[in-house]
DNA sequence: TGATAATATATCAACATTACTATATTATAG
DNA sequence: CTATAATATAGTAATGTTGATATATTATCA
């Protein structure tokens, strides 16, 4: 028995600090809108509203995702008059998404039609 | 109204198949201890036992944890004998985790005693 | 001031994830 | 075969996440 009993739940009690603070970051990734957020968001800033047309999505779904990143520290907000400006807050994140790209492209090697999306990207900056 | 009506639940409509597939790769990693067990094996592979002591948990915690990150193909499964060892199916997972350590290390970086702890993880290999 | 535009937040139901427990599976040894 | 060891999985209750809707906040303009 090496932990805690009575517990329920979805955090564990050992598992380093830092280690929690790292799955809450991958956790603020883990959501395909955040994911095409951030693919936009590394070409340069957008206001929620540029961002809501690109993704067509409502209103509410577009800031309440942009939340979660900003709660993560991983976007920045800028008010413009009404406007509020979205920013990556550091372009290593591109990298990050740059990499995780290369490790599908990679696991995905011979399967299915998704490699030729993946190249795709690949291919435009 | 830019998504179909009387839906619920978690996952979006639109949101390309691609972004879903990396945002499942990143929820895989969205975890405590999957992070600690990644960190272990980017270092070599293990057998659950090993990561079971090294980890101070229960065995099926270890094997439900395992389990999430073979079912999105981080890792990979060997048996030996009565034992399974665990291996990293790509190197560059190694090379994310580095990255995202370099970005929690910008994004605290004035902030607690998480960076020495993050400073002094770096260091060691 | 009031009206409007852009964004944010509260609430809630559907769904997903998790730790725990108990049990199943698989392989080895006797 | 039976017993045992290592690992996997099923079931369940607690908790977390999400999309939709409604409403609140904030800034601009008339």
């Amino acid at each position: 028995m090496a932990r805690t009993r009575g517990r329920r739940g979805t955090e564990p009690v050992v598992a380093g600090e830092l280690q929690t603070f790292k799955a809450r970051f991958f956790r603020a990734l883990a959501h395909p809108t955040r994911i095409r957020m951030l693919e936009i968001l590394v070409r340069g800033g957008r206001t929620v509203q540029e961002l809501q047309e690109a993704l067509m999505l409502d209103q509410p779904i577009v800031s309440q995702q942009l939340a979660v990143l900003r709660n993560q520290g991983i976007v920045s907000a800028q008010k413009k008059g009404l406007a509020v400006r979205y920013t990556l807050r550091d372009p290593l994140v591109g990298e990050l998404l740059e990499l995780a790209r290369r490790i599908f492209s990679n696991h995905f090697d011979n399967t299915r039609g998704l490699l030729s999306e993946l190249r795709r990207e690949g291919r435009r900056g």
